[in-house]
DNA sequence: GTCTATAAGCGGATAGAC
DNA sequence: GTCTATCCGCTTATAGAC
């Protein structure tokens, strides 16, 4: 796994140490992730994670909004074309037909990290303000789509949500589950929400 | 919380430890989860659980065997009316519009549990058969309704992957965000699904 | 079936040398 | 900044009494 910005041999030790909790996390999981774990996939002594972090809890809220800013930076930075354009492109870059290993265990580790917001105000606060921001980012493209004529005048809150929370179920599908035929099936559905934008009356009547 | 058939205080030894373990795990979370917390909450000591159950991940699973047999019983029962009213009940059982306290409780478990599916292939097996049986259960809803006249001739697949979709979105933001507008969206997008499955059609041109 | 006692080790975290 | 050494509580799990 590689860690783009935070490569597992340079950048500051706060880094290299996050992406070595990062690995440890997808090698150990959540719950059976040590200190020790972490400083053994960063080739250094575990000691050395105190000397840049409070303690565990504090490396791990730094891992999780590490990884949030750079996959805000990845994912919504607001694209250059017509309003449905970039909506479609969202949607493909967070549900591509295929994902490599890595992504996959990206999937995984941010899914194990989401259910500490079961448990733990922080993660949820943190969680909260992602899932918020998906739906805002996707608010947007429909926004500019109906005032560019793109798109009928739908409900817009409603609209984003229905497109996030297929696209973070079939995510969670994919961290969670072995069914590949879920996730076909989940494009085919977005497809057709994002067809409808288009205007509801597309079908001829009967 | 109660445990409806494995009640605190009543039932087998086995039966009492799956609810003790269910409770510490509310109180503590998965990655906190210690034998010593489940006998507190038992009321007995620890080393009964060993009697009982081989270890850890024994207990745990057979507290995954044991929910998902519950929920089977009380979500999947095929109802007694015509396959629209029985669908949109189904959707309602799952999406009440408030929770109980109780019920966001086993949320929280659920969601935890099901974030273990990302490193153990033990629950990811159990996750996909729940998922498939989720999905089943609202195809053969949906393949009734076709085959009543109710609905139109969609694909089956792709609706019943859609509306389970959006239901295991929400009860996942419910678990893990405080983002109660969205229910309310996913609520109305559910409806429009629903709404959908009669005819696409329905509303005229331009 | 259930308990007490305990083994044996691992966990997070700190002190202090370099 | 990084290391070695170490503390100590807690963890899983077993042995054996009752």
């Amino acid at each position: 796994m590689t860690h783009p910005g935070v490569r597992a041999d340079s950048g500051s030790t706060k880094h290299r140490i996050i992406a070595a909790a990062f690995d440890a996390l997808a090698t150990h999981g959540y719950a059976d992730l040590s200190i020790k774990a972490i400083g053994d996939e960063l080739g250094q002594s575990p000691s050395l994670i105190y000397y840049h972090f409070d303690d565990k809890d504090d490396l791990l809220l730094a891992l999780l909004d590490f990884h949030l800013a750079q996959f805000t930076a990845e994912y919504l930075d607001g694209a250059g074309a017509d309003p449905e354009t970039n909506l479609r492109a969202f949607v493909d870059k967070l549900l591509p037909e295929t994902v490599s290993a890595d992504k996959r265990t990206f999937l995984r580790v941010y899914a194990e990290l989401r259910a500490q917001a079961a448990q733990s105000e922080a993660y949820r606060e943190k969680f909260t303000k992602l899932d918020s921001l998906l739906v805002t980012t996707v608010s947007d493209f429909i926004e500019a789509g109906i005032e560019a004529g793109q798109f009928a005048d739908v409900d817009v809150p409603v609209a984003a949500e229905h497109l996030v929370g297929l696209l973070l179920y079939a995510m969670q599908t994919r961290a969670t589950t072995t069914r590949t035929a879920s996730i076909s099936s989940i494009r085919v559905a977005l497809d057709s929400v994002l067809d409808d934008l288009r205007g509801e009356a597309v079908r001829p009547s009967s």
